[in-house]
DNA sequence: CTCCCAGTTGCAAATCTTCGCATCTGCATA
DNA sequence: TATGCAGATGCGAAGATTTGCAACTGGGAG
């Protein structure tokens, strides 16, 4: 049913379990290359499985997402999204809060905030999915 | 009613108007000093002026939040929690995955972070209030 | 001081997300 | 391969948050 071989073993590896339902949700969420809702993801589930119920996506997705295996994506006002995580393409949003662009950042960009953290603090930042607001630079330069 | 002179004046500069229940709400989340839910919040606003509606609370902390005037905390697990913003006392706040820890970092600590996206991406981070996540110190050591 | 209207509000209903609980099942172990 | 049980599921219901809309109002223009 699913082609993530890597993923699935990883899971098992962490001592997981992998059940159906769990695998779908996976599957669905890299099956898509945008970001997905909720109830979208509810919906592609539901067409390979109609008996899967909601919460089992909802609970799911929380799972996935502390996992690392997906990221989400909450946007001023619309509903929370979920992406994949794909391995060596982990990155991060900036969301421009005057016209809505979006651009992606790399993790690496994070790097100097981590070492900072974990000098001053003794914090381990995790490599989680983070969406920061600020303004564009056409935006700014319009402003 | 409010003690916020300088934030008042800072609203009707920016020329929003300010609402009887809009400034209770400030109110409020001004004079807690933690976190207060949607919910509190609309208790307190509600003991205050019983007929101000709870959806009349989350649009004005909706409001409030892009106004920059309130920070909002979304811990895994439970409802967003809102706080003021002081001035001069920005932070954002890392929450330890493993213990449920929470520390506040300086606003500062993001000023390298918001260099490198000025930088390498023309984007202006705001100042906004962020919750990052990890393993603080103790936990790390333990691991 | 009065008028006007864009922005707000209260209310009710929709939407989104989480939870409790009885039942079920993946998978480690024997 | 059969067994046990911690963790997952489905379902119903609750909880959290947002929205549509008609009525109302803060505060600038006249």
């Amino acid at each position: 049913m699913s082609c993530h071989g890597t993923i699935i073993d990883q899971l098992r590896a962490a001592g997981v379990r992998l059940t159906p339902q769990r695998a779908l949700v996976l599957d669905v969420v890299y099956h898509t290359d945008g970001h997905l809702t909720a109830d979208q993801v509810y919906e592609r589930v539901h067409a390979q499985s109609p008996q899967v119920d909601l919460s089992t996506v909802y609970r799911n997705l929380v799972f996935l997402r502390q996992q690392g295996l997906i990221g989400e994506l909450r946007l001023e006002g619309q509903p929370v999204r979920f992406e994949a995580v794909r391995a060596g393409r982990e990155h991060h949003h900036a969301l421009c809060t005057h016209c809505g662009a979006m651009l992606e950042l790399a993790q690496a960009d994070l790097s100097s905030l981590q070492a900072t953290l974990l000098d001053r603090y003794g914090f381990h930042l995790e490599p989680v999915h983070l969406t920061l607001s600020g303004l564009c630079q056409a935006c700014a330069a319009a402003a």
